[in-house]
Formats: C-alpha cells, sequence, structure tokens
DNA sequence: CTGTTAGCGCCTTCAA
DNA sequence: TTGAAGGCGCTAACAG
C-alpha cells in the first residue's frame, strides 16, 4: 500500500483519542515506521471538526512523507530534546542512546527542517551574491560565471547555499535584495562587481547586518572585505613587458567609463608609461564601450579608429579579451600584420583567446582562487570563533604569453629588457 | 543617539515589568517609533535572571535592529493578525486601518522575517537549480550562465530567488541536494542539462515531492516538463541547406558521448542524410571529446583528422561552437579554404563566433527563452491554480547564417535549393 | 472587520 | 544524562 488515504488517518486519529491517547502528538497506537499517523497539525483540525478540509487534501504519500524530530525520538524511544542533542552535539549524549537516535533517523529518512530550524536560532545557511544589472553576461562577462561557481563549491562544501539576487529590471527587485538580508533569510552577501550596494527606501543591503564581502571590486576604503586580482599590477607588468620589448606608443581599447576593472587597467598602463619616462602622449585612449557586453562590436570600432590613425602606435592595449579579439581580427583583415606590425594584448584569459590567429597574449584572471577566497573570507566572518579576516585580498593574474606580442618591427629600440 | 545599550535596554525592561505592564510582549512604556524596548526574548531572559548574558551582548545598532509585527501592530494601534491580513490580503482590511498600517511598516521600516512565515505556512519561496558536475563551465558551457540569469530573473519578478546547488566534488555536497527540498527549504526544483537526478541513499530529489523541471535535456519521458531547443530539427534544417547548396560529404564533430545534446544534434545530422537518399558514409565522425569544456582542443584534434583523410568531406559540422572555431582555425592554417574548400557550421550561437574568420555559421540557441520559459513552467506548478502546463515545451534555434558556409567548389551539383 | 488564540518544528534552558 | 516546557515570528481559524 503505498498511499494512506486521509479518511484513514483521520479514523485512526479519533479513534486513538476515543482511546484516550494524548491526543496532540504521538497518537501512539500506530505503527511508527510505517509512518501511519497523520501529523498532528491535521489532528487538532479533526478534532476542531474541519473533517472536511483534511479529506479534501491529497493523501500521504509514503515516498514524501517527512518525518519529525518527534518521530525519531518516538522510535528511538527518547525525547525530543534528546534527539536535538544527539545531532548538534553528539558527546553530550550517551553514546548507546546516541547510537539508538542515529538508527531511528535513518530507518525514517529523517532530515531537519531547516525552516524551523532557522527560526529558532535566528540564522540561516544560506548567503547570497549580489550580481550587477546584466548579471551574469556583464560586467567581467567570461568571468563571473566560473567565478560564481566556484563561490558556490567553496560554500557547498562548508553546508552553506548559494542564492543569486540579479539586481533587477524593476524596482520591485531591487526591494527584493535588501529584504532578503534584513528578513534573516540570507546570513552573508557577496557582492560581485561594479555595483553600487542595493539599497532601497531606508533599507540598505549594508545596514542589514550581515556580513558582506566584495568580489571582483575593491571595496576596502568602505570597510568591506575585498577580493580582487591585481588588475593594476598584472597590467603595469604587462605594458613593461611590451616596452622592454621595444613598444614606445599605445593604442588602448577602454572599457565603460567608471568601471572599477577599466579605471584600474588603465591606471596600470599609465604607469608603466611614465614609470619608464614616456610622455602621457605615448597612449592614445580609445573610448566609446558601454559595457564589456557586446566587446567585440567595441573592437571593430576601435579597430576603425586605429586604422584610420596617421601615426599608428605599435602596441594596442585592450580592457578586455573580447574588443582585443576582435580587434585584432579586423586589424589584420586590413592589412596590418600582427604581432608584425603590431601587437596586441588583451585581459581576463578568456579560453578563445588561445585559438585566434595569432593566439592572443592576455592577463588571466584567477577566476577560482577569487571566488573560492572571497568565500572563505565570508565563512570566516560568519564564524565569531575565526580570525578576522583581511580586509582587502589581492590575486594576481597570470599573463598568458602568446604570439600576438613581439618586437616592434620597425626595430627595438635599446632598452632595459625586462624578462 | 545611535546605540542603545543592553543596559539601559535591561534597566527599562525592569521598569516597565515593576510598573506592571505585560511582561512579554509590548513592554508598553517606550517610545515605539525610536525603537526603545528591546525583543521579548531579552525580556525573558532578563526575567530568568540572565543579565549577564544580556549585557555581554552588542548593543542594539539603530542602523540593523528590525522591528517586528507586533511593533507594527502597536504602533498602528490594531492586533498582529490585523497587520499580518493587510499585507497579505488587502482587500479584507477596512481601507483606513490598513492606510495607518502602511504607514507603520514605513516608519518602521518593518520587512517579515522570511524564516517565520515559511515555517508556520510551510513552504518557502526560494527555488533551486540543479547543475550537472562541472557545472557553469561544463556542459553546454556557454549557455549555461546566460540560460541560468534568465532565470533568476524571470523567478525574481515573481517574488522567488534561486539558489544554486552546484553537483558537488564530494558526496557531502551530493547529500546537500535531496536535503534542501525535503528539508523544506526549497519549493522547486529546476535541472539543468544532462545529469542523473541526484540521490543519496534512500532520499532523492525526485522523491522530495517538490515539482521538477528540466531544462536542455528532454525528461518528458520521465514525465517531468522539459524545456529544450530544437537541437534535432535546427540542426536537421542547417544540414538540408548544407545539402541545397551541394554538399554531399560531412565530418562530424562529435560532443561527450552519450550527452543530450551530442545525440540530438547528430540525429539531426544524420536525418538530413538520410532525408536526401544520401548513404550513411557521407557522414565521417570524428570522436574523442570527453566534455564540452576544452572544446578548442576537440577542434585541434578533429582538425588533425580531417587533414589526414584522403577524401576530404566539404562540409565540417561541429557539435558545439568552440570545436568548429579551433578546427575552422587550424585547417585554414593547413591553406583549407573556407569557405571555399570545406564549410564549417557549428551550434550553441556564441558571441565570438561572428568575429572569427571567416565569420561562423551557426545554430543559436535561445537562451533567454529557455531560461524564462522553465521558470515560468515551474512557476504554474507551483501555482495551484495555474493551469497544468505542457510537459514538453521545444524552443527553435536560430540559424545564424554566416560567411564559413558556402556551396562546395568543386561544383554544385544540381539539388533543389533549398532557401 | 478585527482581536484572540493556537500552533508550524525545532532548540535550549532548567529541573530532575 | 535525560525529560519537560516554552518560545522563535508569523499566519489562519474562529469568535466576536
Amino acid at each position: 500500500m503505498k498511499f494512506l488515504d486521509c479518511w484513514t488517518c483521520f479514523v485512526a486519529i479519533i479513534q486513538a483519542r476515543r482511546s484516550g491517547a494524548p491526543p496532540i502528538h504521538g497518537i501512539g497506537r500506530w505503527s511508527l515506521p510505517a509512518m501511519a499517523y497523520h501529523r498532528p497539525k491535521a489532528c487538532k483540525a479533526a478534532r476542531r471538526g474541519r473533517i472536511r478540509r483534511i479529506m479534501g487534501r491529497r493523501p500521504i504519500d509514503h515516498e514524501t512523507f517527512s518525518p519529525l524530530m518527534r518521530d525519531v525520538a518516538k522510535l528511538a524511544d527518547v525525547a525530543t530534546s534528546t534527539v536535538s542533542r544527539a545531532l548538534a552535539n553528539p558527546g553530550r549524549v550517551n553514546e548507546k542512546t546516541r547510537c539508538r537516535i542515529i538508527a531511528a533517523v535513518e530507518q525514517l529518512g529523517y532530515v531537519p527542517n531547516a525552516a524551523a530550524r532557522n527560526l529558532r536560532v535566528g540564522t540561516s545557511d544560506i548567503v547570497m551574491a549580489v550580481l550587477s544589472q546584466p548579471a551574469v553576461a556583464n560586467d567581467a562577462s567570461q568571468i563571473i560565471p566560473e567565478v560564481l561557481q566556484s563561490v558556490a563549491s567553496t560554500l557547498a562544501d562548508s553546508g552553506f547555499n548559494l542564492v543569486i539576487a540579479s539586481r533587477g529590471r524593476s524596482a520591485a527587485t531591487e526591494k527584493h535584495i535588501p529584504d532578503l538580508a534584513i528578513g534573516g533569510i540570507v546570513r552573508g552577501a557577496i557582492v560581485l562587481g561594479s555595483t553600487e550596494l542595493p539599497s532601497y527606501g531606508r533599507r540598505s543591503l549594508a545596514g542589514a547586518g550581515i556580513p558582506i564581502v566584495s568580489l571582483l571590486e575593491d571595496r576596502s576604503a568602505a570597510g568591506i572585505p575585498s577580493v580582487v586580482a591585481n588588475d593594476r599590477e598584472a597590467m603595469r607588468e604587462a605594458v613593461l613587458h611590451l616596452i622592454g620589448l621595444g613598444h614606445r606608443s599605445f593604442f588602448y581599447i577602454a572599457g565603460p567609463a567608471g568601471n572599477y576593472h577599466e579605471i584600474e587597467r588603465f591606471a596600470g598602463l599609465a604607469e608603466a608609461v611614465s614609470a619608464t619616462g614616456l610622455s602621457d602622449r605615448a597612449i592614445i585612449r580609445h573610448e566609446g564601450a558601454r559595457s564589456f557586453q557586446n566587446g567585440f562590436q567595441t573592437g571593430i570600432e576601435a579597430a576603425r579608429v586605429y586604422l584610420a590613425l596617421k601615426r599608428r602606435p605599435t602596441a594596442a592595449v585592450s580592457c578586455w579579451d573580447d574588443a582585443a579579439i576582435a580587434f585584432m581580427g579586423t586589424v589584420r583583415s586590413q592589412r596590418v600584420a600582427v604581432p608584425g606590425g603590431l601587437s596586441v594584448i588583451g585581459f581576463d584569459g578568456a579560453p578563445v583567446g588561445a585559438f585566434c590567429q595569432p593566439p592572443l597574449t592576455t592577463l588571466q584572471q584567477p577566476t577560482a582562487s577569487l571566488g573560492a577566497k572571497a568565500a572563505e573570507i565570508l565563512l570566516a566572518l560568519l564564524d565569531r570563533d575565526a580570525a578576522e579576516p583581511p580586509v582587502k585580498t589581492v590575486l594576481p593574474c597570470r599573463h598568458l604569453l602568446r604570439a600576438s606580442t613581439a618586437a616592434p618591427k620597425g626595430g627595438a629600440r635599446k632598452a632595459s629588457k625586462r624578462p
């Protein structure tokens, strides 16, 4: 018999009551392992005479019926509090009792009701990831999903779950985010990429009193622990390498104005240029990107601008790979030799870069470690026993030196060679 | 004054008690809008003499202190149930009362405690997305993040949240997934891509009694509503188009063996070939991919195999874009003209395809609609009033006809031209 | 239309 | 070491 219909349940409940068994908890006459008794909820409803209601409900499916802690307690012949203890602090329960309880848990397939637990202890084990507007697809585009994946895995290993809060199309969605935090659903938050912290009216994420970690963007100045890649240093080193090869003029394809990565990466370029004693005018800046998405479009436009230049720089530095790839493709189709006439370098480490013609030199973001580190820091913030985590963690990008960069044809002027 | 320290609170609590105010709820003498009373939790603790405990706790921060429904009720001078009703069924409350309540809610910045609500009503508004092993990065690689994004947005518009359950590295993570479902945390699940439904011991996702929607893979045979792209038809049409151009032999770059998309897409190719009366031998199948990840590697290997063929097919059909791109790049570097000597077609619609040399003809998956549709169906399943959703929803891919396909140079034999 | 009341399932304190 | 009891914040049935 797979289903116990509700009428059977009700009859049994009534019988149990007539025979003087305690009416609410533990009907007492039922075979517990068969889960052949209804929940007290229904008992009570029945007692109140709302019989039709119960009968009208779906029959109880043995497959999906989930036992309660008191079922376990009854089967193991202990009190619920003992079961609770056995599961939470196994050390404080008699070994033999504990074994009985564990056996009962296994037999019934008991899983604690998380909602009740959350209510009781006042916290949850859910962590929120806040993504910026066109979310997964925007911002540092390719890498967001990988980072997210890494965050989710790390959290899962510690028993936490990750909910994705995309910043919404509508104000309602926007309101959602602080509400999640304030409503006690969420225990901590990881904010990805360049967004203002969500707020709605007088509720704000920052004011929700939950730990926040910033990922990919440095918010350590605001006191928010941040995990970032070393965008600036990586770019500086890469450009210094180009300068070492003999390049003296640069075409920079800028990302969306005001974006954190754009600012940092350009700063890296500028620092390298000025550190070598070159004038600012060694850099020609191409603006126009509105987002990191559609980088290919930006790359094509940049190529058009580049091709129209009277004195073309010998190196193109792109804020992100997509633009670099499209740029490179376009200028090559106009008979610009890469890397002979023009070196190109991107940023992000998109896998496709290795399969361009020529393979694209780029700076690979440490996606997995970024995500894992941010998750670890959040976990540390949630664990009151853990040490205070660092307010700023910088992880290095990897310089993937490929065939799109070389010494300029015109002649590598003598310059201190850099490794 | 920004902080109210706990001592102040405690004193006030005691005073309130001495003056005969009800000791538990609603201290009564406090200025509510100032939130200058502690929660009953603390009152009780104080009453029980655990004074030191309270004092030892963090002071109450006005910024993060969240008021309860009874605070709102008190401020609006109604009962909590009325507040509850006003927020849930506004129609069943007097207009004037409702306004007072709303005002109080605004004034206090009240946000309902979701954990308590979940416990009480027995459900939550969280939906789970189950991803296959290397999750976001694997499977139909590029498109998973976009699909997920679309799912999340659609759910958010209906007030649902999305938690990401990556299938774990460890058994513990695996166990996690059914537990989430059974533990009442999750109200429904969307399973993405090709995975077995998670299970652990006698707990399984399928047996958790929550609605499940399958996305990207057709599980309608198992009674699970599925949302899929028309992989097979799209591929068939595309190949028929190639045949219409005059191609008679095909090199197929297969995806991971046994994968749903691989099977469907190859079937589409085979159907088109046999429908035109060509022999099976018109297809040369290149196997070897272990996952969709590292498609570039697969493409390169496939190219090597292709180049070694004595009689080279005039068209290459790839199961996914990455492999097609790497394949095309490699054969071109060996002086194979594309599309002159060889037409290449991919699958997925990766944006980078438009910027290859030559731009790659491909079949674009309707990522946004796939995600949105799956979310809608899940929402319908969760809404008992909604109509039974279709068990299988097929969304069409878009044929992006670009420069990598053309009539074979050898001569387009007469064939019924297809549009 | 509104107030009273009784739990949702679990954890935790207190007493035995 | 164990059991009994009470309440976390909210909702919904029921009675005015």
